[in-house]
DNA sequence: ACCGACACTTACCACACGGTGAGTATAGAA
DNA sequence: TTCTATACTCACCGTGTGGTAAGTGTCGGT
């Protein structure tokens, strides 16, 4: 549930160590970023965590900008991981819900430790963002330089 | 540069509770969160965080799959982001360094949560996908479905 | 008989991402 | 003179990702 904080220096000191860690765990995790770096899926995770149980057309709601396409997939490939259940209830208009499992839970727990750095250092990042811009910039070219 | 728990809790209880965090933040998460997902930047953030100071091509060695485009293009997004700092010495041949800030490694620090899980969470991930597959991909030539 | 609700699935399409390979600039080595 | 090393940039191209819109199936309401 929470981050355990001997684990926590252990991989600290990996990292700024030469160790490297177990190959299977750093293809996951690059797996798992990806999955969760997508554009929907900690949204989902996000709203899911806050509303508990949901069905189809309501996390829809939820997530604004998202295609059915998009929520689909994203769920399907989240109850893939085991980050959520998927309850149908065999009834004549279709009734489906989703909820986060332990599993989900504690991935959304996983990254509050991001949370938490990008909520400390949103100004420095801003700042950097500006002051390499401020650098960059001041070549009138129209590069075109998207986000 | 460690996690700090008590923002962790607080974070957890907002994640639990309806209070929706400060949407700037959820907005710089997602963007970091997007950025550091790609299919190189947590590479070279580890790279780094294990040699310390390296070089253009030593970077390109020591991540293998790399092109030069992709190398140059994830540095600069990095250095934009203030997660490296590129030191270029005007020597003869080229001589150009990039090492990590305190952000870049505390960035490193904080998605250690996520590595935790991963690491943890591993078996039943793939568990998970396993069962997933098993009660998925049985589809023989009958189209219909019997859920 | 027709419509709408729900939870999808499918076809199509445009754009972005990432790879390849070439080009650029400089100076010392051969 | 040509080659090599370094750290890039640029043009081209195929794939994949995500959006739109329409279709599917069932049943209850009108």
């Amino acid at each position: 549930m929470s981050i355990d904080l001997h684990k926590h220096r252990e991989i600290q000191q990996k990292l700024a160590a030469q160790e490297p860690l177990d190959p299977r765990v750093e293809k996951l995790v690059n797996e798992v970023i990806a999955r969760v770096a997508d554009k929907w899926t900690m949204i989902i995770l996000d709203v899911l965590a806050e509303h508990g149980e949901l069905r189809f057309t309501q996390l829809g709601r939820l997530v604004p900008g998202i295609s059915q396409k998009m929520l689909t997939q994203t769920l399907r490939e989240m109850e893939r991981e085991g980050l959520v259940v998927r309850t149908v209830h065999p009834v004549v208009p279709p009734k489906v819900e989703y909820r986060l499992t332990d599993l989900g839970l504690s991935l959304g727990a996983a990254f509050c430790g991001v949370w938490i750095w990008a909520e400390q250092n949103l100004e420095k990042i801003e700042r950097a963002r500006a002051a390499f811009d401020q650098r960059t910039k001041p070549e009138d070219q129209s590069m075109s330089r998207s986000v």
